[in-house]
DNA sequence: CACTATCCCTAGTTAATTACTAGGAAATAA
DNA sequence: TTATTTCCTAGTAATTAACTAGGGATAGTG
């Protein structure tokens, strides 16, 4: 029941654009530098991220990515889901919906009932969290920080 | 965030119990018969089970496991917890508690909180369903399936 | 008492998945 | 035209999951 890296550094870069793209794009290297992640790698994630329409790119010098949609507007639920693909504990359509293979003995299968409740539960929970809540409290963790002394970098590279 | 097979088929090992070991204690041979599942891995799996206080054995000829409380005294998130380990998202001690590496830089860390929530979310549920309930369901279904003539085997077997 | 059915314990093996790295093509601002 | 960026695919190493194998300990039964 672990989210794999996709999930943890991909919401990390996530939240990273919503604070450092606000006026214009801001590179993979940047991003990637920041939250101490290949940038290799980073480009597989944000290309899920895209592909979701949570985030848009503009190529070339002087390019780089930005939020597509505000930060009030993108639910933690869909990051994650864009990331690591449903979040159902069980690989099974009687759970998780569409796209999943269908148990033979789904009619008598009693188990469904729990996969399902914890797949609701999580669900739930991740799509009434907004980014721009997560943004609100690196914004005053932030603060806290600079008024002891802490420099910025240190700050925006924390996280699980 | 998938569940592996330990708890997949653990959580049935223990309904296979609870509806099969009343009387007497009931082998694991039997068991593995009805879930399809072999007996080894089994026996790993409900050893964990017995660690955890949830079965208790029975040794020797006509021996076997029963269940070591009340099915009402049991709950998903027991059973879980003892096949999975703790249900958190994330090993992260400001999140799932002890016997986790601390983040260094959890004072910072913003995702947290969203992994604490998770978290949280999956563990109420777990440990609002208790095993009763699943055995009520399942003697429901079965009693269900006896009346169109399909076999015990077959609905005992189901399971995602 | 021997036998057989059971639990109990540990180590080994294979398959799948995760977490990357590598390398190059396409686009675009300066 | 060049440097900087996104974009795309394939490969690989490390880790974890999902078992299998084998033997020891215990206890009821003939």
């Amino acid at each position: 029941m672990k989210l794999t890296t996709k999930g943890r550094y991909g919401l990390r870069a996530v939240i990273d654009l919503a604070m450092y793209a606000k006026e214009e794009p801001v590179s993979l290297a940047e991003v990637a530098e920041r939250q101490s992640i290949s940038i290799s790698y980073l480009e597989q994630l944000v290309a899920k991220l895209k592909r979701a329409g949570i985030v848009q790119s503009t190529r070339g010098a002087q390019g780089g990515y930005s939020l597509a949609k505000e930060a009030e507007e993108i639910s933690v639920g869909e990051i994650l889901r864009a990331l690591e693909g449903n979040l159902s504990p069980v690989d099974c359509s009687a759970v998780a919906g569409e796209g999943e293979t269908e148990c033979a003995s789904s009619d008598f299968c009693v188990t469904k009932y729990v996969w399902k409740r914890i797949s609701d539960s999580i669900n739930d929970t991740v799509n009434g969290i907004f980014l721009s809540e997560l943004v609100a409290e690196s914004e005053k963790v932030k603060h806290k920080a600079s008024v002891k002394g802490i420099s910025e970098e240190q700050v925006s590279g924390a996280g699980c």
